[in-house]
DNA sequence: CGGTCATTTGAAATCGTTCAAAAGGAGTGG
DNA sequence: CCACTCCTTTTGAACGATTTCAAATGACCG
């Protein structure tokens, strides 16, 4: 099954699956997969958790609503993540899933989820690691909207999301898709859409970044990183569950 | 063991426990106490993680640091938080945690951490659902940081460090003990300690808050909650777990 | 009583917002 | 294939929130 492939390669940048492992995976997240239309919610504020959603296509946004109507979005989840994977303990979410694209998404049955960990520490350790990475891009944010400058801001997050989205295999070069408008990214980065638009013509003209069509290309990484003062540590891509690697 | 009351009484914000149940976490917690001076790290960015923490007593912070300097504090922890239970999974830890008063603090061995759950569905869950309210507080500070304007971003987070504090009943009446400083407060909230203190200055005359010698007294939460545009539905203080309480 | 740290004040500069409107795509139905 | 609509991007000018820099005042500790 192809669908769940981007599953499989977001577990594996934490450590190697078996084929047993795969497969289970993969008949997990296939049979109950359902497509969404962009702009719907996945989630909405107040549900009671239901499914664990895993993402095989398409990019979402988790979101907040202040009560006269301020938004802002708190996370990205890109092909491959999967959220709320231990919500059910809590009565209510207290946040919206917004797809941002058509989307694939699989709809777990938890119980079903549980069965397949508690049958390989391996994968409950992958699955682990996947939630501490999702807070550990949370803080950065917090970070991002308390310390840097627009400037900084919006190239952090393009740092970020190129880096995530290359760990998945999703980018060609030094480019990949970015379905994100303006009028969303003002909502990532607590600014208004008129200064990201300003502020993305200065990342143009400083030749930074091209962007356009919904197309991002960052003609030296290296150099975006820098200005954003972006360090990837905090994604926690380095393989870091090595030594637990099947047939290793 | 007094020791451990604070860390019994966050548990069981979410579900009741058994005497047997509170033994354990008694012993485990108090067993590995150690004090810790103001302004000391507990942990610091690079670090592998090595146990995990209990908070006794007193306040710590979480932070992380840009290349320049500049510093964001990321959460605020109080008595009976469990900080970083999962946290082994990775390599090391992208961020700094500093005791911001004089603390007392259980440094729990992760193994005897585990074997305690494995022993409990009902702690497991606890524990979970601990770990689940701190990634909405870090959801929650992500939309203040990014659409609250100062004045209701330093009204919400007293709102929100008030309740946490009211609900392990460290309050007296509609007052509590304040440690920050406008230095850390600026770094909570992602202001210059100027525009801080200016801001506390119209919060007071607005009659909304008495802040002084380490002491905050709310007059009227509610209203303080209104301009704060404060909901307090992401602590999640609902006792959700009450279902699975012991001897019930 | 001196020193250190936290709070407060003032004035000028800056970054980001607001409001309003124009220009540029992309898709749809006639 | 054009006309129309809707959505996104872009532009301008004025305004306002927050920062910056620098210095004074107040509180606490040894």
């Amino acid at each position: 099954m192809r669908l769940a492939s981007a599953v499989i390669r977001k577990l594996e940048l934490y450590v190697r699956l078996s084929e047993e492992e795969r497969r289970r995976v993969t008949a997990l997240a296939g049979a109950q997969a359902r497509r969404v239309a962009p702009r719907r919610d996945l989630v909405s504020e107040g549900d009671a958790p239901r499914h664990v959603f895993m993402i095989l296509d398409g990019w979402a946004a988790r979101t907040k609503m202040l009560a006269d109507g301020r938004r802002q979005i708190v996370a990205i989840l890109l092909p491959g993540d999967t959220c709320d994977a231990h919500n059910y303990v809590l009565r209510e979410v207290d946040h919206s899933i917004l797809a941002l694209t058509r989307m694939r998404v699989a709809e777990v049955d938890r119980g079903e989820l549980e069965a397949m960990l508690d049958n390989s520490t391996r994968l409950c350790r992958a699955f682990w690691w996947q939630e501490l990475c999702s807070a550990a891009i949370q803080r950065e944010w917090t970070l991002n909207l308390g310390q840097r400058s627009a400037f900084e801001r919006i190239a952090h997050f393009l740092c970020e999301t190129f880096v995530r989205l290359q760990a998945l295999g999703l980018t060609q070069g030094n480019s990949c898709d970015f379905p994100i408008v303006q009028n969303d990214l003002a909502d990532i980065t607590g600014l208004t859409s008129v200064h990201v638009n300003r502020t993305l013509q200065e990342l143009r003209r400083s030749g930074l970044i091209i962007l356009t069509n919904r197309r991002l290309t960052i003609p030296d990484l290296d150099r975006l990183k820098d200005v954003a003062l972006f360090t990837g540590n905090y994604l926690h891509l380095g393989r870091e569950g090595a030594h637990l690697d099947a047939n290793a």
